[in-house]
DNA sequence: ATAATATGTTACCGGTTAGTAACATTATGC
DNA sequence: GCATAATGTTACTAACCGGTAACATATTAT
């Protein structure tokens, strides 16, 4: 009727909204194409919104990939935590619960690896402030990890957080070096068990033996 | 005297010691900044040539990256066999082996990880050239480490096979994930002999206990 | 209603990229 | 010596990049 009716295609996106679908997109394009490869043209189409939408938004591109790894470190932590929450009072299980999720999420479709893992390469200075975030997420990690093989009683706990580390990082990089479905990561809790319980079963053992002759 | 003379600063580089010097600079520069963030003018520069002597000997820079992915392939089998070498007769401390050396590799200034890992996160696409020399290079590692695995009396030699290249992969993207001389290498082969031994003890164990029943 | 603010849209900037055309210079084969 | 081929050098193209200016339109506060 009125002469706006024509024009009406033209939408406008609040804010905070066209935030939220610029990070979804930045999420899923950094993701699957890498942050470098993706460039702001291709995250304001994936959006739908303007460009300078998101340069009114966001700083930069490089506030962008910050924002990017801030949530993928926070998927990080869930995932962890929803994992522990599993077996709580149970380290062992705990431990081993940790991988079967991880080479569960291996299978999802368009898995492509560790977020944080896969920014690591693209960057090679390592003082990137994404490199940094990586670093401090993976420090954690080694933290958390040595706290639960504590718990199951590893005798060099953390020797055992930092072969798990080493596995986890070597099963989230072979989902790349290796063909789709092989069959390397079905290896992977059994080797962790391997580990787990060389770690803990001579410690439980004796512990179990002093236990024993304290009873005695 | 002539006049050439004060234009002698033109030097003339001949074709094979061009394409020599331009794959050294390459093997430098794709390694250390990655080859997607490296460019045509980059590698003519380090290489002392023109860009053009570059598009003379080679196709593109898509060539140049498989030569290089070419070299890099080469350098992991020497190193393979290098190691394998220091102990032949004795596959389990070929396995032993293999991991030390690779530590002490991380330890060299300016190591950033395995060439072929680094090149597969900057490709998205399985299908690529570069993506596709990768996964030849693991697959055959793999049967290398399960003939190592089997001579050393494993049970399950393709599960260890499996694991230790896990755990490779693992160690190579480790040395990238966390700070520089981290101690979580240095647990490395601490884990290996885990689970080497594990594979292999209980079955030499029972190997050695049927040649005694045998002998009785 | 109207002024102030936020958003949509386009066109652009300066820089970089892979790759090439064209011509000057040098080496090589005979 | 001379013709042919190989190399050096410059300048260029067309596309893409991150980022911005400027103005049109829509929303919101008063």
């Amino acid at each position: 009727m009125n002469k706006p009716a024509e024009k009406q295609t033209r939408k406008v996106i609040h804010g905070p909204i066209a935030q939220a679908q610029i990070l979804d997109a930045v999420d899923e394009l950094f993701y699957m194409e890498g942050a470098r490869a993706v460039s702001v043209d291709a995250v304001a189409k994936y959006a739908g919104v303007n460009k300078m939408c998101i340069y009114r938004q966001f700083e930069s591109k490089d506030e962008l990939l910050l924002r990017y790894l801030e949530r993928r470190n926070q998927y990080f932590w869930e995932n962890f935590e929803a994992t522990m929450a599993k077996h709580v009072g149970d380290p062992r299980q705990q431990l081993l619960q940790f991988f079967t999720d991880m080479a569960a999420r291996t299978r999802w479709p368009g898995y492509r690896g560790c977020a944080l893992v896969n920014i690591v390469n693209e960057f090679p200075d390592r003082e990137h402030p994404a490199r940094k975030l990586v670093t401090i997420n993976r420090q954690k990690l080694l933290v958390r990890l040595q706290q639960v093989a504590d718990q199951a009683g590893a005798a060099d706990s953390q020797g055992l957080a930092n072969g798990l580390a080493l596995l986890l990082d070597g099963a989230f990089i072979s989902t790349q070096t290796y063909p789709l479905n092989h069959p390397i990561l079905t290896s992977l809790v059994q080797v962790v068990t391997t580990m787990v319980d060389a770690a803990c079963l001579p410690a439980r053992q004796s512990v179990l033996a002093t236990t024993d002759a304290a009873r005695q």
